[in-house]
DNA sequence: CATGAATGAGAGTTCATTCAT
DNA sequence: TATGAATGAACTCTCATTCAT
């Protein structure tokens, strides 16, 4: 339901003086990364940020060393954001190919969002070499999440014996794709298409015996309301 | 085997003052791309490009307007490329399946290549309203290209009915997602990259009853000496 | 007595950081206009202009958008001063001639100054169409205003009936050639010259019968402080 | 009657290879300063000259030796042209006011078309300190010229006593502004303005007992052939 | 004679970033 | 805390000019 955090909520952290610095820093990300997903990192400047946001461009350098730690930031929203999906999943009781729909769709979710979809668009040879590996410690992790899922799905049975590595790619590489694709506010919600996806993408993966699969029902993603500097989740 | 043009081969066309202008705006197309692949777009300066060909920066204005035109001449090869595979799968003889395996083989090997790659990681929301426009009606006619692969195929009955549109996304995603993860001089050449991803995914939506899928050898791609302006195959 | 505002002073203007905006501006078009009416606008590199006012060149760029707004706000300067001085005159209850007297003595110490100076060497062939369109309009007022003084003299019987199209046309454009004769600094104040010039010009304009001219007193102009974009005195 | 050059008698002149050069040089003179005046000097590109000629730019490099040659040698038509007209009027025998009205109508025919337009526009502190040095040593005989002629109509009646230097300076400026404002091909030809022009010019200068003044009729100028380097008509 | 190709110098402009307040 | 002002570094692009052919 929630869906997309309202901009103008965001707008209005920024109306008080005193008040929450985080939620600001918040204000500061989610505005950031609309507008980077919009037109991209490179052209946005952070004029056009601070503008958005009504304030001076000096201001986000109190919340913010610089504009690469806001484009690090969001990175890390989007990838916090997907751990976060991941531990629920991980944590079901079910079979391989049911973690693997799960996956699927919670991740196509996040990637039809504003973080999720920079984190998929934006790519990570912008970043300095000491974010980049950060960021790519933390996305190979999400890669081998799914790997597990469908060994253990070939394990049970319930996935159909392949090439693992390559599967894995290529399921990321589908939904990955929806990132440019989807636009918000079209035809069919996030979660209408996160649930064809999941659908369909595991259809050609499933054993031959098993009867339709049975997507469990993961709640919806929150935003986890603080992150701060180099902490993360893993 | 072929393969990447050597770079080196490619300095040479400025060697001489007096030489096949084509060749050197080729090369000018083939180090930039190099370039943007490695660094970015936004990243690349006109003097990374210029000293790259051991030339001076406004040297390169002799050969094209702007830097967006090279940006969408990198673009326009690119397609052209695929489209150029694309007639040869077309006008192939055999089973939808076999179209679809044909397409995906084809298209990683440009995609692991570098203008295919330039083309599936820069975003074409950087190119002018027009340049974009021309670019993406392009791009739709290789997905109904896809498309009418899978759909002969279930028509033909070697591809297991399914969502056309989501399952033709779905491909052209996982190889997509291979530009940014294949490495050239890595493990697997292009082309072995190329098999597996055919087979694979494949796999999932061949009908029960197809034996094992025979993929026809199209032959590797060369790439178009000239490509004047506005030219394009289609 | 004044004259032309110290060039040091404006200078200062940019010796405080904070300080009043609008004297910077004032202080840039000052400079400007004088380093265009000694060199030319072309000639004229925004450096050149950052450097005699001793700070960098995108500084300018803080209080205009671009060099040629920096020209159009000297050439409304010009025709602001311009205008304000009409005004006096319009109001000035005498004859036709009287009138056109004060306007060729007025108008020769401003087109002996700065800012009028430049209105008249530079043309409005340089600025962009929209730009030319305002500025055009305001000179046509001018035009019209010496116009309706002649045509008043010659219903009040001051002025010797004309071509008032023709006389108009000659008399601006014999004080308009003084932009490019007077120097400042010279045998002659701006001052006595325009004296010179209202008696000589209107001599043979004058009607037999009259006695010699009286010119009235108008005193000599302020430079406005502020002239915000958009607005102008009409 | 043949006015202006035409344009395209010029472009003929660089249609055959074997040709008269100085008949090419003539071609660039007359389509550069057709571009100058149209565009201005520094607007004007040597790219946009050689296009309209339809030769290559460093062609012109073989007539002239820079830009500013160019630049100067139009120049130097326009002055050769005034000169040329001045003879004329210097041999006439009639009174001063006649001589006067003669060069009004002389020079302001010549400031109507395009070397003496060019001349009259574009400013001479563009030229180097030497070429300017030159060109108004031309400049101030001209001036010297008409000074002369209203010195003889004091002296010999025709002319009411006056401020020599103010008068020539009014006079020179009116018919300056000319070449701001005509347009060739509008409504009146450049002979009809200079005519009037004549009238009412000496209407204000001339003794109250003059009779309605007859202007001999000095036939137009013919544009001088050559005009090598260096040499120039005194 | 003329051209295609290339260059060097410089222009205007943008922008992340930093002071001083 | 937040801002107005300023800067330095870079970038794209233009253009007069010059070779080599």
């Amino acid at each position: 339901m929630a869906g997309q955090p309202d901009a103008l909520a965001h707008l209005a952290a920024f109306a008080d003086r005193r008040r929450d610095p985080d939620a600001k820093k918040q204000a500061v990300l989610q505005t950031a990364v609309q507008i980077f997903i919009e037109k991209g990192y490179w052209q946005t400047s952070l004029d056009d940020v601070a503008k958005k946001l009504k304030i001076t461009k000096p201001a986000l350098y109190y919340y913010f060393r610089n504009k690469e730690e806001i484009y690090l930031e969001c990175y890390r929203r989007g990838i916090a954001l997907t751990q976060h999906s991941l531990d629920k999943i991980r944590s079901h009781q079910g079979s391989g190919l049911e973690k693997v729909a799960g996956f699927i769709q919670t991740y196509t979710v996040i990637v039809a969002r504003d973080f999720g979809r920079f984190l998929v668009r934006q790519d990570d040879r912008e970043l300095s070499p000491k974010a980049q590996a950060e960021v790519r410690a933390e996305k190979r992790k999400i890669d081998h999440c799914l790997r597990s899922f469908i060994e253990q799905g070939i394990a049970d049975g319930s996935v159909r014996p392949c090439n693992v590595r390559l599967v894995s790619f290529s399921l990321a590489g589908a939904v990955h794709s929806l990132a440019t694709w989807f636009e918000p506010g079209g035809a069919l919600t996030a979660e209408e298409v996160a649930a064809e996806f999941a659908q369909t993408l595991t259809q050609g993966l499933a054993n031959r015996r098993s009867a339709k699969l049975r997507i469990p029902d993961f709640e919806p993603i929150q935003i986890p309301a603080k992150l701060s500097h180099g902490e993360m989740r893993s």
